[in-house]
DNA sequence: CTTTGTGTTCAAAAAAGATTGAACTTTACG
DNA sequence: CGTAAAGTTCAATCTTTTTTGAACACAAAG
């Protein structure tokens, strides 16, 4: 033991406030990590899966002052990540009489959070692409060798069926996972 | 224009080297560009969508040097890049004869592409899980509140039942993609 | 009107991730 | 051997993303 350190540290009452909340028990913090990997193979940042985790493993809706107790974070990161959540469809806002705080519960049909994630990542960048396309197709006629412009023009006609092809999935996806 | 710039600026030869390959034209910037935004919504760096993209429209292998000197990249950056692109099994190595330099042709059958991208991502994810699921159980089972044990039990199994339907979904997957 | 509880905002700090470039290894060739 | 060409490595740097926390806004209750 450091015999530096004051003797006051040992005998006063320690600085921190009583916990309003308790802390996580194993079977939530398990659960959590589940989620932070699960946020990371998706490229989310670790906190949206903690807050989601909590709030799937919760029996109760949570909200904002309980999650940055229990999952020691930031009001503002808490703010944000509920919102961000929000937004996707992942967190359900719940409305509990006489009570001013946001309540939240997560939406647990995969279904649902699936069709969001693709709706919010996956189309923005098909709509960019193939607007994008018949420029392409344009761009290929021009200036190079005869065997050039024939490769090119595979290729683009390739990302083209690629599109399509990604495009008529997605629904079936859909009714895949009802 | 510039009055302060020196004169020998404008006489004398410019300090850049005689480019040994030719620069991007409009119509391989836009694919590459298309690459760039598939690689950004697959959470990949950019530097990659350059690379694959590049192999993607380019009629003959490329290899270290174009690379380095048309996407106007460091070496280090295309080294590890082509490396990463090999492992992952986008670019296929090229032997020509003759030549030491180490050519790549990109794989271009969707089916392997994502194949190869699941297991790489997915399946490290889902290995972990399962693995973790069964201790999960157990820590449902001790110091909480029969209804909340009944929650937590609940809430897990229908986590193992999502992990399931994922994994029976991925060969079927590999299937529609032929 | 003031206080208190709740949530948002945003500039700054921290952390994570990507890129560079110079030193190094390896292989081929004379 | 010595040299040159090709590729790799990795510490330092740059960039981007994430997190923090203090100030602010708003609404309800006294």
């Amino acid at each position: 033991m450091d015999a530096s350190l004051p003797t006051e540290a040992l005998v006063s009452a320690p600085p921190v406030e009583a916990s309003e909340f308790a802390s996580l028990d194993e079977c939530e913090r398990g659960v959590i990590e589940m989620f932070v990997s699960a946020a990371d193979v998706l490229g989310f940042p670790r906190s949206l899966g903690e807050l989601y985790g909590l709030a799937y493993i919760s029996p109760q809706p949570i909200h904002l002052a309980e999650v940055c107790e229990r999952l020691q974070m930031s009001k503002g990161s808490a703010s944000q990540g509920l919102r961000t959540l929000r937004d996707l469809g992942a967190l359900k806002p719940v409305y509990i009489a006489g009570d001013r705080r946001d309540f939240f519960q997560p939406e647990i049909k995969i279904r649902v959070l699936v069709g969001r994630l693709l709706a919010e990542r996956l189309r923005p960048h098909l709509d960019r692409s193939s607007g994008a396309l018949g420029a392409l197709q344009n761009e290929a006629n021009s200036a190079v060798s005869p065997q050039v412009k024939k490769f090119r023009q595979e290729r683009i006609e390739m990302l083209g069926a690629w599109q399509k092809r990604i495009s008529t999935f997605l629904p079936l996806l859909q009714r895949i996972l009802r």
